[in-house]
RNA sequence: GGGCCGGUAGCUCAGUUGGUUAGAGCACACCCUUGAUAAGGGUGGGGUCGAAAGUUCGAGUCUUUCUCGGCCCA
């Protein structure tokens, strides 16, 4: 009966938000509209924000980093959109490269087809649409997550006009004399038969033979070793007959010691470091010894050794080497060099004008340049080695190690460090790390520790390996000129090799004549055309030159950089060196790295641990918006925890968001007025509805604030807390009373209905970046002239809005509401009353709050039938709460003594 | 093994230049409401700040060591 005398809340808006059903339909929506179309239109001419989009490898299912990723750009995508700019995000797809090259041999082997019987063209093709499977997988599943972008027109590392224009870049470098050709040691895998890049590698325990060996010095300065053995200790002894020097620490103590113990070393003289003479004799059973000499290392200087093959073949001089990297962990403090085997070991060499040569095929087998070894494989080579060793009376020890090894990360097997000709980009030659040193300068990172971490890596990293071999990737457009050995340099050249793959793609490098590439000018005959192709990092680190550049709707440098914190070594890394190798500058304007996707005890996620969640699962349980909750509410600063549980903690956030919205739109009556905010008569407003528009000013403030420092776990933290503590508890809860119960004219009814079209206004367009299908749901709900929430821009919210002072008034108001709120629990706790509304409150008042509660009804504020001040000196705040007596209005609930003011009649 | 980053209530996060009994929301407990109702309101109990030592009149906030975790590298 009463029931129609009020206005109750009334809307479409269901409770239940069934996200997993209702945000497919959503997409649909944006797909009809074309979202991303109209985003552009809406923003012609307007100063553009553009965050280049790292590109995914296209291989295998999106994990929890990738949706991250992918939110998290999305978010910032909206967010500038809002906020007025030509927001532009175009997605896009790392394709070349080993793993997707091993997936497409792992199914020749499936079927016993042999990869070497296929033509190069046509493993490519293979890859190319491997690669293409993967991408238009990942678009659907990245679409889901209600990214917004350019799907229609992604770009990919393996397009054609990609292809191209890498082999211009390269062009640049090879003009300018930067890449040059080096021979080096490279981890190389002798089963995959390629060099492999550091990602490739995984450590592993392998067992590696064992040799304490000795090299007899030839001449020295200490007297007293001219007749002795150096010792050294070593894990490979397949790399002694490549040996060329030994290396030694001049800052350690060095024993000679003469060995009394019967058998081959019975009286030899051998040379360890002080530190390691127990771990010596304690390997290779040495019972008595004498101690001759002691010295430092630095009287090594001059010494030169021979080699433990001396005898056959190997009559070398070998030189004594300081060296740093010579510690007394393991060993004898003396180092064996072999300058083709090991990084060190060739920097140390290259020093001292010993160049490496190749000493070992692709095949892991020795060449010709190895005496006595030519043809054998090295992994056979150990116990052979270690045989002429004790012919020669070179051997002191040997034995078994299990230790920690590199192998490769897909066929497992062990690595070795081989010396192969590669293709190199000097850090130095023009100053690249200069240049990138200062890109980094000019460059603004969120958070701010990413600049060092970046910084710190270009500081101490060695010059650029570019090429590789393999076939899945960009050939690299070098002929080199038989007769002089020199690199072809010729812009017509460069330039006619990418005209051609524009047309064509790369697959042709291999398969067609080469006198197609050269053209006119040079001769095919007098040109070796290389195979190498390009590692996949320059390709990625390239996309700015052939995505940013190239498109009219993007800008060069982009505005952002997003990636995960492993990418300081990656992306962020490769994309830095290129542009500031081919430009001189960063091709981004900042960088924002997050950190990684953890599990709810903080630990990484993994198949063993049973403790990986995939977005997939999230979706079907809670929906994207839930997902994209976690993504905002979540420091990307630090690692980011995730299981059910934090899940389920959103998903109530989300409730809570979502109940707040549907108040709103049922005391609309899911109608909305869009209020002119500027001609807004805030004088003539109830002061509670002046207070309100303070508050959603001052958490506008800091919603700018925290957008500016990319803040969002703040900034979502202050939108929630304004949703629960203001609106639901306070200002909700408070104006109940007048939406329901005055008459649907009344001028506080209708200002309150005013403030509710504001909030609903504010909160849809303050959440849209991460609620982007809710507040779409919503805004189709109401909107009747526009088509999509994400459209819109932020609010510029009056400076008027702003009242400090009544801000002031109303915290002490507030204080005095948190009394009377004890006052009533104590009555509720004693069975007394019930309801608010069964209370009548009795404040009393100290006289200085006489004018911050004048004209201050606190039944309304407290929601009690009645409430009466009274003033006095001596106390601060005292509230105390009896019973209401009279009669209860069958309309508004309220107890009066006599009939209702508002509903007598 | 090395470098870098991090460890504040059950959870997500605040804690300005070191300074009164370490904060918020959620979760939890109890109560109220049944006109936001698989909603809403109120009250309350939870941390001594990863551990230890040190500097200081005083440290979550500075130093050292250790520990746990993450990323990168070997």
């Amino acid at each position: 009966m009463s029931k129609s005398q009020i206005n109750l809340p009334k809307t479409a808006f269901s409770m239940k938000a069934n996200l997993p059903t209702r945000e497919p339909e959503i997409l649909k929506f944006w797909e009809k509209i074309n979202l991303y179309q109209e985003l552009r239109n809406s923003r012609k001419g307007e100063e553009k924000f553009v965050l280049h989009d790292g590109p995914p490898y296209a291989n295998g299912n999106i994990h929890m980093g990738t949706a991250l990723n992918k939110i998290l750009k999305d978010i910032i995508v909206k967010f500038h959109q809002m906020a007025g700019k030509d927001s532009v995000y175009v997605p896009g797809w790392d394709c070349h490269g080993l793993p997707i090259e091993w997936k497409i041999e792992e199914q020749y082997k499936k079927n016993k087809k042999n990869k070497n019987e296929v033509p190069i063209v046509e493993f490519r093709k293979e890859c190319r649409a491997f690669a293409e499977k993967w991408i238009k997988i990942h678009k659907d599943q990245f679409k889901r997550l209600g990214v917004v972008g350019d799907w229609e027109n992604y770009y990919s590392t393996m397009s054609y006009d990609a292809e191209a224009q890498i082999v211009r870049e390269l062009g640049k470098f090879l003009k300018e004399g930067s890449l040059y050709r080096g021979f080096k040691p490279v981890l190389w895998s002798t089963v995959e038969k390629t060099a492999l890049a550091d990602a490739e590698v995984e450590y592993q325990d392998h067992k590696s033979d064992t040799i304490y060996a000795s090299f007899p010095v030839k001449s020295s300065k200490i007297d007293e070793i001219n007749d002795s053995d150096i010792v050294i200790w070593t894990t490979t002894p397949w790399t002694i007959p490549a040996n060329k020097a030994l290396a030694y620490n001049e800052s350690l103590d060095y024993l000679i010691i003469k060995i009394l113990d019967e058998g081959e070393y019975n009286n030899r003289k051998i040379v360890v470091s002080e530190a390691l003479l127990e771990s010596v004799i304690k390997d290779c059973k040495i019972q008595n010894f004498e101690n001759l000499k002691k010295f430092k290392g630095k009287e090594f200087k001059g010494t030169v050794c021979k080699h433990p093959f001396f005898n056959i073949g190997y009559d070398l001089e070998i030189p004594m080497l300081e060296a740093r990297f010579v510690t007394t962990e393991q060993g004898t403090g003396i180092v064996h060099c072999a300058p083709s085997h090991g990084p060190d070991d060739f920097n140390l060499c290259l020093n001292n004008g010993i160049k490496a040569i190749e000493t070992v095929d692709g095949d892991g087998k020795y060449t010709e340049n190895v005496a006595l070894f030519e043809g054998i494989h090295i992994f056979k080579a150990n116990s052979i080695v270690i045989e002429k060793l004790k012919e020669q009376k070179n051997l002191l020890s040997n034995g078994e190690l299990i230790h920690s090894y590199p192998h490769s990360w897909r066929s497992k097997a062990p690595l070795v460090h081989r010396a192969t000709p590669q293709w190199f980009i000097s850090m130095e030659s023009h100053k690249l790390r200069d240049k990138a040193l200062r890109a980094i300068d000019e460059t603004s990172f969120y958070p701010k520790k990413g600049k060092e971490r970046l910084k710190s890596m270009i500081e101490t990293r060695p010059d650029w390996c570019v090429s590789r071999q393999r076939v899945w990737g960009v050939p690299l457009p070098i002929f080199l000129n038989k007769k002089t050995n020199e690199i072809l340099v010729d812009d017509e050249v460069f330039e006619n090799i990418a005209k051609i793959y524009e047309e064509e793609g790369s697959d042709c490098w291999f398969s067609d004549d080469p006198q197609k590439f050269l053209g006119n000018k040079y001769k095919a005959d007098d040109f070796d055309k290389l195979s190498d192709i390009v590692e996949v990092w320059f390709d990625s680190g390239s996309t700015h030159s052939f995505v940013l550049e190239k498109r009219e709707d993007l800008k060069w440098p982009a505005s952002m950089y997003l990636e995960g914190s492993d990418q300081h070594r990656g992306w962020f890394h490769s994309s830095l060196l290129e542009s500031c190798g081919t430009r001189g500058r960063a091709p981004f304007e900042s960088i924002l790295s997050h950190g990684f996707v953890v599990d709810g005890k903080g630990l990484k996620m993994s198949k063993s641990l049973g403790n990986v969640i995939a977005p997939e699962d999230i979706l079907k349980k809670y929906g994207a918006d839930i997902l994209r909750i976690w993504v905002a509410s979540s420091n990307y600063a630090e690692d980011l925890r995730i299981d059910y549980k934090i899940l389920d903690q959103h998903s109530d956030s989300y409730r809570k968001i979502r109940n707040t919205f549907r108040y709103l739109l049922g005391n609309l009556n899911d109608t909305f007025d869009d209020i002119n905010l500027e001609n807004l008569k805030i004088k003539e407003l109830p002061e509670l509805e002046q207070f309100m528009l303070h508050k959603i000013y001052s958490l506008n403030e800091n919603f700018i604030k925290y957008f500016d420092n990319y803040d969002f776990h703040n900034l979502y933290k202050e939108l929630l807390n304004f949703c629960t503590v203001d609106l639901s508890a306070f200002y909700f809860d408070i104006r109940k009373d007048t939406l329901y119960c005055d008459p649907k004219d009344s001028v506080k009814r209708k200002s309150t209905l005013k403030l509710l079209n504001i909030i609903l206004d504010l909160l849809l367009k303050w959440f849209a970046p991460i609620l982007s299908f809710t507040t779409e749901e919503i805004y189709q709900l109401i909107s009747k002239k526009n088509k999509s929430i994400h459209l819109q821009k932020f609010a510029q919210l009056p400076k008027s809005f702003q009242n400090l002072s009544l801000n002031e008034k109303w915290l002490e108001l507030i204080k005095i509401r948190n009394f009377s709120n004890i006052s009533i629990e104590e009555k509720r706790a004693s069975k007394e009353i019930g309801s608010s509304l069964e209370a009548d409150l009795q404040i009393k008042l100290n006289d200085r709050y006489k004018d911050t509660v004048k004209n201050i009804d606190f039944s309304e504020l407290c929601i009690t039938s009645n409430a009466e001040i009274s003033f006095n000196e001596k106390v601060e705040i005292d509230v105390s709460t009896s019973k209401a007596k009279g009669e209860k209005c069958p309309i508004c609930w309220k107890i009066n003594p006599n009939s209702c003011v508002r509903h007598s009649s």
